[in-house]
DNA sequence: TATTCTTATGCAATCGTTTGCATTAATATT
DNA sequence: AATATTAATGCAAACGATTGCATAAGAATA
């Protein structure tokens, strides 16, 4: 029984024919040269063998392993798994599979993950994880290793890359907030080291300079990670400093979910102390109570076009760096109301 | 600049020994062998030049390649998000890398995803898809593939798995109902092809039988699928049939969550009109509204234990195959209430 | 001193495919 | 009929690492 895998010599044997044959044979590209009687019969034999190609073996001689590396921060923000499930329909259409890893936030992690992706030669990297100053980039970009940046960017120039539209975001928040009266607004930020965690805060702020509400740099705390706890510390902080607002930006759900809890553990209720936006409309979202007013983004889409662009990227290499933006959409729910006059 | 990849035999000459020598410095295994004045200047000598071995070139000609296959249902259900980091901090810590895919619940794209792994000589499989009958699992048991079963079981004997103890799950949920006073209790289950939707239908059964509480089969109903949607159409057809129950036990918390949606819209409240149970414990269960009364069970652990038993299976071949079981434990929140008297 | 035993390293075959080049046979050209 | 062209296939050398076996030198033994 189970014989030990049978391989592309035992098709040719068995076929009568040389490997290389063989090889043409189950090669599409390569097909034509060989005759059309000796394909068929080289294929029914090869599919009743149960022939299966070594990918590793055709990886080594071709320098391509039709692997491509996907690194995410959080696995369990609910914000990833669709752009990953995006990520690994378009791959999986084209014969690409994905190794994924979570880094867990920590750049240590992030460039261990890559190392060992690297020995694993994958034909590019889709990096969700990017900080503003990333070695794994830098590395990619040395070793030109096809590289698509997806949701955050980095401070490099010429990278692909694939991000929602912050400033759009964080505008459409504003002005829905302004809307209801809101002019006291706090923002709730992200890290300095990512683009969403900078670009987002940078964007509020610019609001503010143009008078859109009144910004108050007490009001403004940029938390250490995208997480619920972080978020909880961070409002916590500025309920601390000064409470005369009346609505809060989040950078994100996570951060807008700690929020919440902030703002339940002093006894201030949402929205009707309270107004909170959140940003990225996570699956759940919708769910929480109250349901979070927030931005939608095209998570699915996001990691449809990342991975269009790598494989476009694969197989003609040096294309000039593009950007793909897409524009988020508010989502108004019901943890933001009219401000109580 | 950017030379091309160098390789272990720009390492020896570098180093002025034979490519061999510097292999066996490179593997913990072997490195006894070699001179620990050589060792140390091969090691030196590779870390200035960056080299990284490639495992393609080493998996061929060893016949491992340190990377394992884990198949999940659906990326987008939270429960899986914690096992795959906990399978992805295990296997990680040992060198070894997850090719991670979502089968989307469809046995055909499971099949698929299978090929694609095998093709590419992983080490073995984890696989949290597993249906009653599955020919993945079949496939790994004919190859002699290392296999370990999480979350889900099989109909098939002797396989690896890690899983909940089901029965024990519904127990507790029916107790804790009854200790309220319910005992028209009805039941969403999940898909009968699967260990979980199975199982539990079979505990709950089991548990009327013991006289438990009471057992009516209009009030058992199992859905197609373990997501929202099919659990707000299956809550329907039992409302449809029969209005008679106090408290609904859901086999997961994605099918509870559907509940949630259809007694909303037949105008009934949770937990005042009816008690809900789901089970899971997904992160988010706990910030629904209400928030969801269900069982914990390990997803963390779930994921080591799989990863550490299927390492166990891949270093040592053939063992006797082991069944790991991990009790939940029942989380009381606020779907649940005492019956209205 | 001659012999055996260690120890450290080199040699070469191998893993399974792919692919440039060589060869053969068949067909077209003059 | 002889030569040039084309088409189909085989040959063998890679790809990069590992490993059983051989060898060389030094240490230990007789």
């Amino acid at each position: 029984m189970a014989k030990t895998k049978i391989n592309i010599k035992d098709v040719a044997a068995a076929a009568n024919v040389h490997p290389s044959t063989v090889s043409r044979v189950l090669n599409p590209a390569t097909r034509s040269m060989v005759s059309a009687e000796v394909a068929t019969r080289v294929q029914e034999i090869a599919a009743e063998m149960g022939y299966a190609r070594s990918s590793l073996a055709s990886g080594l001689r071709t320098g391509k392993s039709y692997t491509v590396g996907v690194i995410i921060p959080d696995l369990c923000n609910p914000v990833f798994p669709p752009v990953v499930r995006g990520i690994e329909r378009t791959l999986s259409a084209e014969g690409y599979i994905a190794l994924l890893a979570d880094s867990d936030n920590n750049p240590k992690s992030e460039q261990a993950i890559f190392d060992s992706m690297k020995a694993r030669h994958i034909d590019g990297l889709i990096l969700a994880t990017a900080h503003t100053e990333d070695t794994v980039v830098l590395d990619c970009i040395g070793e030109r290793l096809p590289l698509v940046l997806v949701n955050r960017t980095t401070d490099e120039q010429d990278v692909n890359e694939v991000i929602n539209n912050d400033e759009l975001g964080i505008q459409l928040a504003i002005s829905h907030l302004t809307d209801l009266g809101h002019q006291r607004i706090a923002f709730l930020g992200g890290p300095g080291n990512t683009s969403t965690g900078k670009g987002r805060l940078q964007a509020f702020e610019q609001q503010g300079k143009l008078g859109k509400f009144e910004l108050r740099p007490e009001l403004v705390y940029s938390c250490n990670s995208f997480t619920e706890e972080a978020g909880r510390v961070g409002m916590n902080r500025i309920l601390a400093a000064n409470k005369s607002f009346t609505a809060v930006v989040a950078a994100n759900d996570m951060l807008a979910m700690g929020c919440y809890d902030a703002l339940a553990e002093q006894g201030l209720s949402c929205p009707q102390d309270v107004s909170v936006t959140g940003f990225n409309d996570m699956p759940f979202s919708d769910r929480l109570s109250p349901p979070l007013t927030t931005l939608h983004i095209q998570h699915d889409e996001l990691g449809v076009q990342a991975a269009s662009m790598l494989l476009q990227e694969i197989r003609s290499p040096g294309m000039v760096p593009r950007t793909v933006t897409l524009d988020p959409q508010m989502v108004i729910r019901e943890s933001t109301a009219a401000l109580r006059t």
